[in-house]
DNA sequence: TTCAATTGATTACATTTGTAAGATTTACTG
DNA sequence: CAGTAAATCTTACAAATGTAATCAATTGAA
């Protein structure tokens, strides 16, 4: 029942290699986040500081680095954007969604064949 | 081809009443949303400013009265959301997230079914 | 024609977000 | 043990967002 934290667009990005990597130093957390993004190290920082503040992961110290650990589960996380998604585009179901997709087009046959799989799928699995 | 406008949330709300039905005037969006929210006229109108300045809307002059239609279309508009949706959290794909939503047991029995007719009707619609 | 009520225009202000720079501390190195 | 490099802490600042209040103009009523 614990309220997850706003976590923002750009903070989600950190969020994502802390799920990844932890635990995890600020220094491998520049690392890895330098591949995909121009981010200088000071922005990361704040965001790492900021995601702290707002209880989405934690510190320990490891001498004087910080080893950062998330707080939030990502799939809780997911879970409620999602939600949160849904219900503000596509009135708060799925279905609504893959309706909408279906009728613009929007899935090729072969995206609608693997549908059809993991719905067959699935049946087996109860 | 013409970028979209980046459009908050509070001030989707707004265009949703807009888009449903446009053209529209400053005094019917106000009591439509009212209904809803809880917002002061002042903070509408100040949302409906900001949407004119970023192009998502456009008005004319009746009389003294400001009548309002929508620039951007809503389908578009959610198309890209739920792109950027998708990319963020699933991958780019619906159906990534279709097969999170299945193995997390998020859809019931029916959702289900429901999903296998879409799938089955759009097989005829072709 | 004048005044009040209604609309629109202008201004406000705190919070969040993106994007850092500069100051300070601290642990290792010579 | 002193200095330096690396890490953390403090501060900054503009744009976007949520949430209006106040000022000004205009129109319809008296």
């Amino acid at each position: 029942m614990n309220k997850l934290p706003q976590i923002s667009e750009a903070e989600y990005e950190v969020m994502k290699i802390i799920w990844e990597h932890s635990p995890i130093s600020t220094n491998e957390i520049v690392e890895e986040l330098s591949k995909t993004k121009t981010w200088s190290p000071k922005t990361i920082q704040t965001m790492m500081i900021r995601l702290e503040k707002k209880g989405a992961v934690r510190h320990e110290k490891k001498s004087r680095l910080y080893i950062y650990s998330p707080v939030v589960c990502k799939e809780d996380y997911v879970d409620m954007e999602s939600r949160s998604f849904l219900r503000r585009f596509y009135n708060g179901t799925l279905n609504s969604m893959v309706t909408s997709f279906l009728e613009n087009d929007k899935l090729s046959d072969e995206d609608i064949e693997e549908l059809k799989e993991l719905l067959a799928q699935r049946e087996q699995r109860r």
